[in-house]
RNA sequence: CGGGGCGUGGCUCAGCUUGGCUAGAGCGCUGCGUUCGGGACGCAGAGGUCGAAGGUUCAAAUCCUUUCGCCCCGACCA
């Protein structure tokens, strides 16, 4: 097999091992590693984190959404590992593993294989005998299953389970490289509390766990409200690293504190301008007007806010479909994960224009309240209160009425929030304003309730002597996705900076001149030192590669801390150099592995503010 | 799933509209020499079923059909 003879490995160091702390090792020579990197970015990469790692070989695409990780970005992920384990285990909580094959039996005993299937999102598949599985998406039903088994009294609870392990959703677009893979690793946990108020505790922990995680990471993050979504539950928050690249918007208030992904959050909107004298609802016609800009320029002295849109939306639940009709005030947006949530739907979705015509009988931009279709439900976003003498379309093709009157024209159809918060709006309770930033979610938590307990009958005694179903959460953190935001937050022109507690190495020590007896003595006398004290430590020590070409590849694989060995070695003097900021010294040698120390000591020392 | 785009050495791309020399460039890679603190230079090389299948033609990277893969926008998304 060996053609071109065997390669000696790098004879580990001798003695005995010299650091309790965990570390990963490997070979530290850059001339002993499989190190490739690309000048230009590679024509499928989106966003940045993307095009760095799969310029530097972290990661390389196999097929859509599906990747390897190379040796450096493990070491990253091993890193972000340890710090979950870590936490996790300081918490109480205990690691498993679960299997990635999943039988669809306890999909259906869930209730979620049709829906899953129906999504899209499951891989599935069928054994030789036919028997159908899945490659698990989430393990709610496996661990509700697991637990199920061994639970019989409260003596039992509260209890915290969690496993590291790659999952696979079969995503209908898969996107930016490690940010939305089909697979990926995740760390989830379960928690089992005899009661809600224990459930609640759980959930508590498990924030702080998760607020430590991510600040130990290095990061720089948020921890928002969210919306449960479709996996259920009472309360949930997503931990958000701050990114303008991310996909989520959130609202945040610095004033007050809150926090919340747009898709949940809520405020206090701007109040409608004051009511006009009254007058007779009259139709007036609109030819071509089928947006609020376009009748801003017909009646220019009538307010935005005083015309109020009609939104159909095609609506689906379980068992039915229908078709609601939503009213918002002209300046204000709709949300639809709200109003999915109001109706109870499975889904909302714009309706086209075949159904549009259908239920107004006009042109799509008519719509309006009066004279709907039947079978058309009408509800209203709050943002229509207090709106007097509007517009509003006239179900009937160039037409809309002015002049019109809730109580007066018409009943106010049932009202609540449906509305997308805007930058400017108030934080709930009325004090500061809300800003509209971004965030990449790499963790959320969850109150699950008795959802799957229930469904799943997983059950225990409790101290009165009855049946009762467990109370669970589950909490989840993309590990690779957190290596991929830590990118996406902590970048420049050149490349990846990453942040010291879950950087590849921790320093790199750039030779400039291999061959040279100075350096070669200075920065192996270095490495083992560095090595020595269990600090992780890479050495380019190509060859035949020219100074700017190696600090190039140092700048573009990020690592925080660099101690260039160059000409003035014989003297014992090297070049200081981080990652970021800049700012350059020349020191010693021994100054060069005192700094690492301090850098190393901050970061293990330092205590964690805890953000709320 | 709807709309758009792209598949040509390891990477980035040209060539295709209007079929025709031996399929090109830059980067990377190998060897020799000169360089050596911000992607150096010279010389000599290696490396390509032009995504796949079928068709049209004297002749196909180029035209036609089918198919596979990938990317973007949207829908979707514990």
């Amino acid at each position: 097999m060996c053609t071109r003879g065997a390669r000696v490995l790098q004879e580990p160091p001798a003695g005995p091992p010299r650091s309790r702390v965990p570390r990963i090792s490997a070979p530290m020579r850059l001339t002993r590693l499989l190190f490739v990197t690309l000048r230009d970015d590679p024509a499928d990469a989106e966003v940045r984190s993307h095009a760095l790692m799969a310029r530097t070989g972290f990661l390389q695409k196999v097929a859509a959404g599906i990747y390897v990780y190379g040796p450096m970005l493990w070491r990253t992920l091993r890193k972000i590992e340890q710090i979950v384990r870590e936490e996790h285990d300081r918490a109480g909580c205990q690691e498993l593993l679960m299997p990635a094959l999943q039988p669809r039996e306890l999909w259906e005993e869930s209730g979620r294989w049709d829906r899953y299937v129906n999504d899209g999102i499951l891989f599935h598949l069928q054994d030789r005998k036919g028997a159908e599985l899945c490659l698990g998406p989430t393990h709610e039903e496996v661990i509700t299953t697991f637990v199920k088994r061994q639970l019989q009294s409260y003596k039992q609870l509260p209890l915290t389970l969690y496993q590291i392990q790659t999952k696979f959703r079969d995503e209908i677009r898969p996107r930016f490289g490690l940010m939305r893979g089909r697979e990926f690793i995740m760390k989830d946990a379960y928690s089992f509390d005899a009661t809600p108020a224990g459930m609640k505790e759980s959930y508590q922990a498990m924030r702080a766990v998760y607020t430590r995680v991510f600040t130990r990471c290095g990061l720089r993050f948020t921890a928002v409200e969210a919306d449960p979504g479709a996996i259920g539950g009472s309360g949930s928050e997503e931990f958000m690293v701050d990114a303008d690249t991310g996909e989520d918007a959130i609202a945040v208030c610095r004033e007050t504190g809150y926090a919340a992904n747009v898709e949940k959050a809520t405020g206090v909107i701007p109040p409608p301008p004051a009511a006009p004298p009254q007058r007779p609802m009259h139709k007036e016609p609109t030819p071509g007007a089928r947006s609020c800009e376009d009748l801003q320029r017909m009646f220019p002295d009538l307010p935005i806010a005083r015309m109020l849109k009609t939104v159909l939306y095609r609506v689906l639940w379980r068992d039915r479909e229908g078709v609601v009709a939503v009213m918002c005030r002209g300046d204000r947006a709709l949300n639809e994960v709200k109003l999915a949530n109001f109706l109870d739907a499975l889904k909302v979705e714009l309706a086209d224009e075949k159904l549009v015509r259908a239920s107004t009988g006009a042109e799509p931009g008519f719509a309006g309240p009066i004279g709907l279709g039947a079978g058309v439900r009408l509800v209203a976003d709050r943002s229509v209160e207090g709106v007097h003498g509007f517009l509003c379309g006239g179900n009937e093709t160039d037409t809309h009425y002015l002049d019109v009157w809730f109580g007066r024209d018409l009943p106010q159809p049932e009202t609540a929030d449906f509305g997308q918060v805007q930058a400017g709006d108030l934080a709930p309770g009325g004090q500061g304003a809300l800003e509209i930033t971004r965030g990449i979610e790499v963790g959320h938590i969850f109150q699950l309730g008795t959802k799957y307990s229930e469904a799943m009958e997983c059950r225990f005694v409790d101290e009165q002597g009855r049946t009762q179903p467990a109370w669970m959460g589950c909490y989840g953190i993309g590990i690779s996705r957190v290596a991929a935001a830590a990118i996406e937050q902590n970048h420049d022109e050149a490349g990846m900076i990453w942040p010291l507690p879950i950087a590849p190495y921790s320093v790199l020590i750039v030779q400039m001149k291999a061959g040279d007896a100075a350096q070669d003595d200075l920065a192996a006398e270095l490495h083992e030192a560095l090595e020595g004290e269990g600090v992780d430590v890479l050495w380019d020590d190509r060859p035949k590669v020219s100074p700017g070409a190696k600090f190039k590849d140092a700048d573009l694989i990020g690592i925080p801390l660099r101690i260039v060995v160059g000409r003035d070695a014989s003297q014992r003097q090297v070049e200081w150099k981080p990652r970021r900021g800049g700012s350059t010294a020349i020191v010693d040698a021994e100054e060069a592995v005192a700094r690492v120390r301090a850098a190393l000591a901050e970061i293990s020392g330092r205590p964690l503010e805890v953000r709320a």
